[in-house]
DNA sequence: GTAAAAATCAAACAGTCGTTTGATTTTTAC
DNA sequence: GTAAAAATCAAACGACTGTTTGATTTTTAC
């Protein structure tokens, strides 16, 4: 039977593949056993290195299955973005939009394995594991590299270096909300939501992104002494960011 | 001679808490191996379990070391503003600042071992391992508690369920900043630092406290439907947050 | 000084870890 | 149908895990 050719194989691969991820997210790397991955996939211990060689591989190729999505998302909508700007820089809304509404589409499209997959990216940036943050530095670079220039022409007045700590910023908060909520339970104690699935992520984004654009947004601060001259943009004094551009 | 009498005891006790700072913040908690740890400390292997019980117990004090004089202090802060206050409800960025700006006074009184704690610590909210979580929670729970009654009292107009989630979303944009700057560096190819120890840290916190603050004013997000009535706040109509009150 | 308590130590315990092997079964290709 | 390739399997490998033991040394208390 010709058929069948790719199903029992990838229902192999695909089934570790889809345990893995939810076990990464749930326990982390390190706090996962090969033997676990397996049971729970319903596979042979074997299987495992068979087919990704390692559990570095497979922690790789469970991230790397989604990010390349990801990234292709997120270059195609800036490439629309700045067409349809015709050379003038972009608003700074419109990238911070355009980078973490990459995230809600993503979640969207692979209801399941997707949202799993966002948490687990989520997490992953805070990983002690070094090689884990490495591959994904390196998986995203030319996004990242997009994004930051996009950022900087959005935002000519702004010294670099501030812009990249608020870019830093709007990401932990990020990670942090679309990783764990039951940290946020713990925590605070509260129960914060109710509804299903995609409603759920989207009512999620929706709060996300009006809290990531207010931080952008908040003047910079002041320091109590003056900058060194390497800390500034080039030629630029201190100023003020002004609210609501 | 009775001088020496704790000093020993001490020394091995203080070398086995900050070598476990050190390499549960580099590497996590599952990432560190109890005779790596020993060996770093220069102490016996079974030193650790003699003086801690266990790998958990050993956390839960590298924890609580630092933790209850971030809870003294946070309790004390907001017991003087309200005092200062008389009565009158305090204003967002008050309870803000003094939540997040004792982070900034522990790493000033202790600054080796002080930001090597807030570091851990920022990174154990994401630790997958529940255990640390939930001691966490337990442990600074009424500090908490104080802290979002004090923001419901700031904000009555605005539904505490946005209330918690900016809460939450300024939690992680802080713990990600205070955790790691090499992630940052990693995946955005920027060198953001120059200067050194203390001087470091407190700019970091002026520009975060800069970014939190413009997140938690932001104008709330307008769903594309209208919520069900549990999830607004007792008698609230839609409304939109006013921006710098 | 002496007995009790506290601390350190080398060694071992019972498991678990990621990975590999070689035989066996299933699928593919002609 | 048949030979090659791919996939699955039980079993074992050596290394490492957290923890415990019992002897030995150091410190404490009187």
């Amino acid at each position: 039977m010709s058929m069948a050719k790719s199903t029992t194989l990838k229902d192999s691969r695909d089934r570790i593949l889809d345990a893995a991820a939810r076990l990464f997210l749930a326990q982390g790397f390190e706090g996962t056993s090969m033997r676990q991955l397996a049971s729970e996939a319903g596979v042979n211990l074997a299987a495992t290195n068979y087919h990704f060689g390692s559990k570095e591989g497979l922690m790789q190729e469970v991230l790397r299955r989604h990010l390349d999505r990801l990234s292709e998302e997120r270059l195609r909508t800036l490439d629309a973005l700045e067409r349809a700007a015709g050379g003038k820089p972009l608003k700074p809304s419109q990238v911070v939009e355009a980078f973490f509404g990459s995230l809600l589409h993503l979640a969207d499209n692979d209801a399941e394995g997707g949202t799993t997959f966002l948490r687990l990216l989520g997490r992953t940036l805070t990983e002690p594991a070094g090689f884990i943050r490495a591959f994904l530095a390196e998986e995203h670079k030319d996004v990242i590299e997009r994004y930051r220039q996009a950022l900087f022409n959005a935002l000519p007045d702004v010294p670099r270096v501030e812009i990249v700590w608020r870019f830093n910023f709007m990401l932990g908060a990020a990670s942090y909300a679309i990783a764990g909520t039951d940290t946020l339970r713990l925590v605070t104690g509260w129960e914060v939501e109710e509804s299903d699935g995609g409603e759920r992520f989207e009512r999620l984004m929706a709060r996300l992104m009006a809290f990531l654009l207010g931080g952008l947004r908040a003047p910079l601060p002041e320091f109590p002494y003056p900058l060194p001259a390497k800390n500034r943009g080039p030629g630029q004094p201190e100023f003020d960011s002004r609210r609501g551009r």
